[in-house]
DNA sequence: TAGATTGTTAATCGATTAACAATC
DNA sequence: TAGATTGTTAATCGATTAACAATC
């Protein structure tokens, strides 16, 4: 096991790794190299091994990894061998979209508080999730202790939004607004921004 | 101007000092700096004056940037000084909220083709944009003449449904499916991955 | 055993930062 | 002018790739 902080660009890779070992699981296949897992990903065999390096040996030389074991071993690093609880915040088009989506729960993401401030939202369902006042936020999620929370709120609010939801005790934020947010640096944040990543793409399109 | 091609970790930042060079703009500042804008965005100074530096001198010694000209230029560069047309494929949740968002329109992203396979939902309306069958979206796109498309359908049909867009002249395909899109080279393709960005987080959650 | 593939070291490549002359 | 800040070059840093001994 690795002592030094491993580079956030390599713990970044894993997640990729581990989808597409899943699909092999599922798909009965019982072993594989980084070779091919190399192909199925667009990355080179090299650094999959350099990557996986980080953090043990997994493999074997001459036959490579065992499918099920690899993924065992990502799911115990990137700490998702357990199941993981999640408060929506903001419950627009896209917070609904997102409270109903399947994927989370799949693998382990759940969303077990929704908050908005429009009266009108509040005291509705989505599936089992009520939705709840945002006066009562900071409250109802610490005493939860879910540490996740995904924001879909609008830009205005985000930062405002973003610090209560530091005060009660969340960890981690998946933004969905185009707001950059400024936050202890403790907290991680991930970006979830379409419009950088068209205007990304139209530069190419000339 | 520059002639090589720019490396592609640049062309992605520079939607980020668009965007804030455009709330600079809104804020009615006239001018700034690399180190001003860099302690906006969370960037080197010497970072934006050497990532900008590719594109051309849009600067001045001793007083920094015009915001409103730097906008100007960083639009032009991004191909962003017009309005581009989308196809939305799939409209379950995610593409419904898609297809509401204002934040598209608002900067030039206007989605004007929409597709579904179930017949429950063609026909159906989502604002002024009516959902069509598949089987009329090879068509529709060819003769819209549309390049970028944004692909909402289940994973078990991504892969298909991307090759029946490339067909129909799609060139750039912002993917919301958990699908390593296996295209040809030439398409452009971008990745909205939550679930990737989740488990990354929880890596640094223990 | 012979062939295959790992984990790791060394070499290469590319990106970021520092420094500063040029100049507004 | 004096102060500030650019654009750019050189130095540093980090990430990727290549190569190969170890070994299953």
């Amino acid at each position: 096991m690795a002592k030094n902080p491993i580079p956030d660009i390599i713990v970044g890779r894993l997640p990729r790794y581990l989808r597409a070992l899943d699909i092999m699981l599922r798909n009965g296949i019982k072993t594989t190299s980084s070779q091919e897992l190399g192909e199925a990903i667009g990355i080179s065999a090299a650094q999959i091994r350099k990557d996986l390096s980080q953090f043990g040996e997994f493999g074997k030389q001459g036959t490579g990894y065992s499918v099920r074991y690899l993924v065992d071993q990502l799911q115990a690093i990137l700490h998702v061998d357990r199941s993981w609880d999640l408060v929506l915040v903001g419950v627009g088009d896209l917070g609904t979209a997102l409270a109903r989506y399947q994927g989370f729960v799949n693998r382990g993401f759940r969303i077990i508080l929704a908050f908005d401030n429009d009266t009108d939202k509040v005291g509705k369902s989505i599936g089992n999730l009520k939705v709840m006042g945002m006066d009562s936020m900071e409250e109802e999620i610490s005493r939860s202790g879910v540490k996740i929370a995904m924001l879909t709120v609008p830009a205005s609010s985000a930062q405002a939004v973003a610090e209560t939801l530091v005060k009660s005790g969340i960890k981690a934020i998946l933004n969905y607004t185009p707001v950059q947010l400024n936050l202890p640096e403790e907290i991680r944040v991930e970006y979830i921004d379409p419009l950088v990543k068209l205007q990304h793409m139209t530069y190419y399109l000339g």
